[in-house]
RNA sequence: GGGGCCGUGGUCUAGUGGUCAUGACGUGGCCCUUACGAGGCCAAGGUCGUGGGUUCGAUUCCCACCGGCCCCA
């Protein structure tokens, strides 16, 4: 039989657009063969519709995430790939409130959840697109919304269940609010912002003495609420000179006593620190410790209360200024300095917050860190430091989650109120309830017989939402026998470490609270996708990436190979069109590699001249990195090794050396010995490559090597190695030495030239002579 | 103030207690070489942040400092 010379791939560049035909072969793809192995679930995060253009580090995320999975199914688990959309919550009703100008307070409920609804649909379809588009194997058809009536049934169940078992409290304490969202927010939702402000040195007159003292804040606005003054016991500019003496505050006259605390910092003002309520957590802490009695100085508007007497109805800026005005006007003012300072603000707004009591529901989580810990400890993190990141924020928690929110867009807290004796009403769990527009699930009061109620008007913070998403895809709502039991602990979480003490640390709380399991077997931590100068991307700045043109240009492989390839798992990368543009030229390799192997038929019984054993032990040494860096689920790994060595290994050398032999049309065992050492290294890479680059693997196997897709095969085995891969350095070096001559003697690399092959690569000698066209004496 | 990560040719990035430290981009030169010019070949370019220590030997381990990023208070 005449070997045919017909390359098989026909177009001579990959061309991204050929993509889209494999999309539509893809539909379905996994229901033709399902697997039957272990289960491998994965917690795939919800991605968050809050305003366009998506984060292009969050698809990288994505993308990656959706190499874990096609590598756990090449490896022969039942992978279970669900994919939901996060809803609920605040960041969507800014965004309304900022792109159609309207303020949720002042506007009918119904309208404007109708609003948010609307525009998350839009933002929603934007970002299933993306990920279509980037050929994410998740589970499309069946996709999941936090806002969906039954997953917001879930949240209320669990709720419900933590309630009775009484878990959830209400209590009035001092907490987090911000006033431009009009709502609390708990402690993992304050971020800190570097800013300038005055540090306003104040004198205070020591009472009952000519004495003063001076006390440095950048609060003044806070005075009337003052009702200590502290010093550190081991100042010793104050210790014994002031204790047991009190202090009379300027303008507002109040005598408060001065006293010995480790909190007040020795080198920051004079020393000394007012103590009000509240201008920070240690204000708090203070006058719980000291047992002093509050005054509310700021309301819910962010404005002066009745307690600041001439500042009333101003805002916290316009008191500020107005109050230092009127000190220096007594003379009362030592001095301002400018300072910079990191404020506690809103991470959603950016408003900074006040710390307000205010009456909210808690659920209680101090009381378990203990738990969370070993769990935390217990739970595989790849990487494995990025665990650190979870204790840490376990062990800085001090106080009970604040979980009731003051806005709409959000699972409703399923509860009603007794109008005449104020018995809480908590009805049956199993589906979704909106206590602000309906009745309670009872006709009369239990406690006083009364026919009057009224609903809840709070909703909760929507990671009380998200903390469930393991039970929800579990089916931990459709009874605890059927998946549940196979599925649950989830095999898999990955998520950015951005959100490990929201998202994974409420996650892990809750589950343990209704499961009392751990709720993933390995955590999977991504690094944080940067602009191209290293730093953080966002609008403000205006050095965000828009990822759908990028995705278009390039394509969803190159986009995939480009993420996997930047960075090692767990370290911030960084982003820039130039990087993926460039990563796209090894797909154009791999293209050409294939449609060069693919002219040549695919023997099965040979015996291997030295040359291909010889590359096939190099592909042998490749592959076990490869594998490795799979196990790992760290795709730099793979990606540089496969690209490496295909490039410069396996087209660079392997290629040249065996054309002679390859393209000689004779059936002899030299020459299919080549074309089987072509095939074997080619096919064995598309299968590695595949979770990487799942278009153009397929595309590639399917002209060459099987009808059915790439994603349906399993991963290839070791070889046994035959120690010829020491042989690869010495290989290249030779030829790299060759055709430098070459080049010195102004030779083509055709031309004939006189050389020795050294006696450590006489196996290769025949290959080597035919590949440089060497004479040898 | 505490914690984490990092500092490698102009830029970005691997890596290792031990021969000439990886690769890419960029730069310069050469090349129609039976897949690939989105390519091939060759070349220039580095005191592996600074200082000290452990060691026969450190870019790698330890300490301090400087610088960057992130998180927490």
């Amino acid at each position: 039989m005449e070997r045919s010379l017909e390359i098989k791939l026909k177009e001579k560049n990959w061309d991204p657009r050929m993509e889209l035909d494999v999309l539509k072969w893809w539909e379905n793809l996994y229901e033709r063969k399902a697997s039957k192995g272990k289960i491998f679930s994965i917690d795939t995060p919800p991605p968050y519709p809050s305003g366009r253009p998506w984060h292009i580090g969050a698809v990288a995320q994505y993308a990656q995430i959706d190499m874990i999975a096609r590598y756990a199914r090449m490896s022969g688990y039942n992978v279970h790939f669900p994919i939901g959309i996060d809803r609920n919550g605040i960041p969507v009703e800014r965004y309304v409130e900022r792109t159609l100008n309207v303020n949720f307070a002042s506007m009918d409920r119904r309208s404007f959840i109708d609003l948010c609804s609307k525009v998350l649909d839009e933002l929603e379809s934007e970002m299933l697109g993306i990920m279509r588009r980037i050929g994410m194997s998740c589970d499309f058809a069946n996709y999941y919304r936090t806002d969906s009536p039954k997953y917001r049934a879930l949240t209320q169940s669990t709720f419900i269940d933590l309630f009775k078992r009484g878990l959830i409290y209400e209590s009035t304490r001092p907490n987090n609010y911000c006033w431009d969202c009009k709502t609390t927010i708990a402690d993992a939702e304050v971020s800190y912002q570097e800013v300038q402000g005055d540090l306003v040195y104040i004198r205070f007159n020591i009472h009952g003495s000519d004495g003063e003292v001076v006390i440095a804040t950048t609060r003044p606005e806070l005075l009337c609420s003052c009702k200590a003054v502290i010093f550190n016991p081991d100042d010793p500019r104050y210790a014994h000179r002031l204790e047991n003496k009190m202090a009379e505050v300027p303008i507002y006259g109040q005598v408060v006593p001065i006293l010995p605390s480790a909190y007040a910092k020795k080198d920051f003002g004079t020393g000394l620190m007012m103590v009000c309520s509240y201008g920070d957590h240690t204000d708090v802490q203070l006058f719980r410790e000291l047992g002093l009695e509050e005054l509310i100085a700021i309301d819910q508007t962010g404005r002066m209360t009745e307690a600041a007497g001439p500042l009333k109805g101003l805002t916290v800026k316009e008191a500020r200024r107005a109050l230092i005005k009127s000190l220096s006007e007594m003379g009362k003012i030592e001095k301002i300095e400018r300072i910079n300072h990191s404020v506690p603000v809103c991470e959603r707004s950016n408003t900074p917050i006040e710390i307000i009591p205010m009456r909210e529901y808690y659920l209680v989580q101090t009381k378990f860190k203990g738990d969370l810990l070993r769990i935390a400890r217990k739970m595989k993190f790849f990487p494995d430091h990025h665990r650190q990141l979870l204790i840490d924020w376990i062990n800085s928690l001090k106080i009970d989650w604040p979980i009731s929110r003051r806005r709409y867009y959000a699972t409703e807290i399923p509860l009603w109120y007794c109008k005449v004796c104020g018995r809480v009403i908590v009805p049956p769990k199993g589906r979704y309830y909106r206590p602000w527009d309906e009745g309670p699930p009872i006709e009369r009061c239990p406690g006083c017989g009364s026919t009057e109620f009224e609903g809840e008007q709070r909703t909760f913070d929507t990671w009380m939402d998200s903390s469930v998403s393991p039970l929800f895809i579990s089916g931990y709502h459709e009874g605890r026998r059927g998946l549940f039991k196979r599925a649950y602990p989830v095999t898999l979480r990955p998520q950015g470490k951005d959100i490990v003490r929201t998202w994974l640390y409420y996650t892990i709380l809750r589950c343990y609270q209704i499961t009392a399991k751990p709720s993933f077997r390995y955590v999977w931590i991504g690094g944080l996708g940067l602009d191209e100068r290293g730093e953080k991307m966002s609008k403000s700045k205006g050095n965000v990436i828009d990822p759908s043109p990028i995705i278009e240009r390039y394509g969803g492989d190159a986009f995939r190979f480009w993420c996997a390839q930047e960075s090692s798992l767990g370290y911030d990368f960084r982003i820039s069109e130039a990087r993926i543009a460039n990563a796209s030229k090894f797909l154009n390799k791999l293209w050409n590699i294939a449609r060069y192997v693919s002219q040549f038929p695919i023997p099965t019984r040979v015996r291997l001249v030295s040359t291909d054993a010889w590359i096939i032990d190099a592909f042998s040494e490749t592959m076990s990195g490869v594998l490795e860096g799979y196990r790992k689920l760290d795709f730099f790994v793979p990606a540089t090794r496969l690209r490496d060595f295909l490039w410069n290994t396996f087209a660079d050398h392997y290629i040249e050396m065996t054309k002679t032999r390859a393209l000689s049309t004779s059936q002899s065992n030299e020459a299919r010995s080549a074309w089987f050492s072509l095939h074997y290294c080619l096919k064995n890479s598309l299968l590695l490559l595949a979770p990487i680059m799942p278009f153009m693997t397929d595309v590639i196997w399917r002209s060459l090597y099987d009808e059915e897709s790439i994603h349906l095969q399993r991963f290839p085995r070791r070889r046994p190695n035959r120690g010829l891969a020491k042989y690869t350095k010495d290989i290249k070096e030779f030829n790299s030495e060759i055709w430098r001559l070459k080049k010195s003697m102004n030779l083509s690399l055709k031309d004939p030239i006189r050389a020795e092959i050294p006696r450590r690569l006489r196996l290769f000698r025949r290959d080597l002579i035919d590949m440089h066209n060497i004479q040898t004496s």
